[in-house]
DNA sequence: GTCGCCAATGCAAGCGCTTTTATTTTGATT
DNA sequence: AATCAAAATAAAAGCGCTTGCATTGGCGAC
């Protein structure tokens, strides 16, 4: 209709400086004509690109992933790329199958949660030469690019800000630890803030429970059902949390007059709980969005792509108070 | 490597049924033994489908829509169907952007959230034959397959339970109305009721808002600054419930006894708020996974293709009192 | 006016797969 | 052993796009 052979077409929609304005202006008058759509197969095969990136993340249901993805996505958008999202439920070997399923895709990048992670899938994903990011978790000398924070340093300075308002009797409800590197790292700074005290999590005082509500609630049931009690517990995330806080108003306890109750993450819900949680700020949106510059960086190979680290801060609200107050 | 041809190999990744066992097994070997996978261009090129199928929600940042799009992603996994997701942020316009590049993307289905949108819209999706199913919305003759409850029933209902405790001073804050058409039933459920007992919902006690906790806030405080002020604040969602009893306790009131509140959606945070909710349980999880068989009946032209309706359920909990008590 | 040069466009060769059609192999039957 | 039908496989033609290279045409310099 514009009179024009398809490489012209192509040029328009593609590089549209190269054509001359007329020509491209009939172009466009056809495209906008015929409602014209490039097909996404043809395009994949000839230019050996998607113009995707994915993403696997444990699980949508918790509100970090939630924003972070959104401004992960928001971020890539803006430089025409569109987000897959999978989820593995905290499983490593369903992580797996997804980041394959993702590569069979032909994503052009990955974004990832945490380092923990089969040394062979990284084989893979350096072999195929798909970029990919690492985030929500970052250590000095972590051999890949990642985003993310020091979830170590974090939960330490919550640990020692529980010591300092007195508590000794401190009890922990951690994540599954099992292929996730937060929820270890999470338990190490507790236990480093500890040791520093001359203190240890021991078995009786740490549960490890998958981020639900209920179990956030039993776990925590348990804790308070031997003598003497923790006067504080501290949580791998601001859900267990909120879990905990519902078992000790229905063990007729109250916090934080008989037990102070921390989180991570600072989640809305931190906010609106009664009392209000004090936890760990961690930027989750600023988080998505320099995943997605990373990646776009890699994936342009620029020289400039390096790891960002964030910083994390504590929020004082209600639900953490000094010993005997 | 295994002495045959492309199209065997094809055979033995598609159908592999067709091909005898001793030739498939070498097929099978090769392919694990080069970590081969095929070209997603080329496949959806040859082919003319992606095995993936689209769905724009407003926000991932509300934990329905992550709810359901979990349960929608695993029902379509078990088909080999990819789901990628877009947001709108109750954007009608932004919506009408995303469905196009999901379509540009070669979706070969897609998810949309509600029934209000340009007529255009939905001629596009038809003349493409590109199957959709409308989630989160319901009504009787619609004339789109779709897979929801009726807010406006459910919301009615609600307000009827408001009523029947005593209440006659009701004000209600409503989610954003506009290329909305949950929060509208919702408002007209609410006033369905009122009529019924010669009340109305004037300007002075309807606020509509942003689906945010502190829009919540704000329009409590603004509804509860009128003299005589309402005794009961109905929500049109959790997340504006939650925000309204933050706005309650600010202001040195105190839920149910001063004003009771009620949300819509039982996302958890409503059994974690103190007093808790009570609200309209929607099965989140349940619709995403029928949305997902819906579309998978579509798609492959099943004649058993129909809507479905989910019922959905009151909560009682502690937020919403008899008035006076 | 002629020549070069550059910008604009066309030509045509794939990209890696699926699928129809043709061919070969297999194995049962005579 | 010969025959034939059925099953298994190979051959080859695209699918719709991008892109390197060839071609064209317009314009300034001589």
């Amino acid at each position: 209709m514009a009179g024009v052979s398809t490489a012209t077409v192509s040029r328009v929609l593609n590089e549209p400086e190269r054509v001359s304005a007329k020509t491209r202006s009939r172009v466009e008058a056809a495209v906008a004509h015929f409602d014209y759509t490039p097909h996404f197969g043809g395009r994949a095969l000839a230019s050996n690109r998607t113009n995707t990136v994915g993403a696997v993340i444990p699980t949508m249901e918790n509100a970090i992933f939630a924003r972070g993805l959104q401004a992960l996505q928001e971020a890539l958008a803006e430089d025409g790329v569109t987000l897959v999202v999978a989820t593995s439920n905290y499983d490593p070997e369903r992580e797996a199958q997804q980041i394959r399923a993702l590569l069979g895709r032909g994503v052009d990048g990955l974004v990832l949660i945490g380092e923990a992670r089969d040394p062979a899938l990284y084989e893979t994903l350096e072999r195929r030469g798909v970029p990919f990011v690492l985030v929500w978790s970052w250590r000095r000398d972590c051999p890949w690019p990642c985003v993310g924070f020091d979830n170590r340093a974090a939960a330490r300075a919550m640990a020692q800000k529980v010591l300092d308002l007195g508590h000794r009797r401190i009890a922990m409800i951690a994540g599954v630890t099992h292929g996730n590197d937060r929820a270890v790292a999470r338990v190490d700074g507790v236990r480093d803030a500890l040791a520093a005290r001359g203190l240890r999590l021991d078995e009786t005082n740490l549960i490890e429970t998958p981020y639900h509500l209920d179990a956030g609630e039993n776990a925590a049931r348990q804790l308070l059902s031997v003598t003497p009690r923790p006067t504080a517990i501290v949580c791998g995330n601001d859900v267990l949390a909120a879990g905990a806080l519902l078992a000790i108003r229905s063990m007729g306890l109250s916090a934080p007059a008989d037990v102070s109750v921390t989180g991570f993450d600072d989640i809305d819900l931190a906010y609106v709980l009664d009392p209000p949680l004090t936890t760990v700020h961690v930027p989750h949106r600023r988080m998505g969005a320099a995943a997605a510059r990373l990646l776009l960086r890699l994936r342009a190979q620029e020289d400039n792509a390096t790891s960002v680290v964030f910083e994390t801060a504590l929020v004082e609200r209600g639900s953490l108070a000094p010993l005997g107050k």
